[in-house]
DNA sequence: CTGCTTTGTTGATATAAATCAACACCGGCA
DNA sequence: TGCCGGTGTTGATTTATATCAACAAAGCAG
């Protein structure tokens, strides 16, 4: 992994597309300010509600980002995976973090000062402008998670659930995952026991086939039906 | 109303903080492109899906915004009022809107084009900078309406709502609304049954008084303590 | 290998909430 | 005036989902 940017940012071949217009001197301000980390499975990388400095850049492996009531429930609201930048609303509201983000796989990533972020903000418009619209499509991503938890009953949030991991997280079909049923069920807004019966009636009806931590989708369109009508 | 911006946005007395550091000609550039409009009592602003031309600022009256799912469910995401500024993500991503928006009263606007406010992010840093705080405080609204629908049953639901309507919304203990029971069931993620149920349970236990269109929070403390506990 | 903890699974039961149905109330309108 | 469509209200019933309980399977430490 060093050797992927030995050189830091400004040779960094993971870099995120947030940075690809900042000229060397800037990426080198942001270098120096840089901390390289690395997470084990189930290591926190931040928690709810505690302050936050850093700004989050995950280099290899999976972030989950979830948000927790006062009781034992989460929620899953997204995940972060290379090369993707934690957007942190709270940085530019109370300084504190209002979800926590865990690394379900061995995880690397790079912290920045939120300082030096949000002085790029004032500085660079074209920056600014591309911060926008990412955190745009994140609300946009809540909206659709807002209707699917609220308007669907539990094959549908399940289907919407699987698709999406499939097109959007991991990006493949089959795809291996290290989630836990209590993930699943953390992702859909239902109990781990309710996820397993869910899941176990797709199974039995053909939609799709587990094999360990290999999910293979088998009927996408039925699977879609299923989401589309709750 | 005419006379309060009969300058136009240059000495409009109610111009939204967000335009506060421009200076006179980025003003009337603005001005140029605004389109004063006027809604009544269930009018759509603009439908969710439907492309996005202008953004909109509420000068007076209501605006409720709301997704919908291809069924008969809606959701109230937020209330837009005098001077908000509606913040809408898909004018950075593909061009639509993702939710829809609606006045609730009688409701004056300004609808200025996508384009200037667009030009102004990415030319005025600080502008930009006033966006993403904005938007960031809208999105960890939206992660605490998500564990609040999610995570909680009716009466927690409930109680959070109307301390959100009390607190924020019309800035009031009583306060008059002529939200339907509808409004309150999309809000609270309920039918509107179950929303009626609700509220007689909180006038039967001395929680909130009804009056008509004027309610008061009789009890916040223990309606806090409902809205925590679920 | 053995015990122990965590994760997964299944069934029985309780309960929250939606649905269905009926009706009262009100405001506009013929 | 009386009809009528929308809104509000209540009760009976059904259904979705959580909870509880028991146990199997898998990883891990001694």
């Amino acid at each position: 992994m060093a050797n992927l940017n030995s050189n830091g940012c400004v040779d960094c071949r993971k870099r995120s597309d947030m940075f690809k217009n900042l000229n060397p001197g800037e990426l080198e301000h942001v270098d120096m300010c840089r901390v390289k980390m690395h997470y084990n499975v189930g290591e926190m990388i931040f928690k709810q509600g505690s302050p936050c400095y850093d700004f989050v850049c995950v280099t290899s492996g999976l972030v989950k980002l979830y948000v927790e009531n006062g009781s034992d429930r989460r929620l899953i609201i997204g995940f972060a995976k290379p090369v993707d930048y934690i957007f942190v609303p709270g940085a530019y509201v109370d300084k504190r973090h209002h979800f926590s983000a865990m690394a379900c796989e061995e995880t690397t990533a790079c912290l920045v000062e939120a300082e030096i972020i949000q002085g790029l903000i004032k500085t660079k418009p074209d920056f600014s402008y591309q911060s926008i619209s990412k955190i745009s499509a994140q609300a946009i991503n809540l909206f659709e998670q807002l209707t699917n938890l609220t308007q669907k009953q539990m094959p549908g949030r399940m289907a919407d659930m699987l698709i999406n991991l499939s097109t959007k997280v991991y990006e493949s079909n089959p795809f291996f995952t290290h989630l836990s049923r209590q993930d699943f069920a953390d992702l859909s807004g239902m109990t781990k026991e309710s996820a397993i019966r869910v899941l176990k009636i797709f199974k039995d009806d053909g939609l799709i086939k587990i094999e360990g931590d290999l999910i293979h989708i088998l009927d996408m369109p039925r699977l879609e039906g299923i989401s589309r009508n709750g």
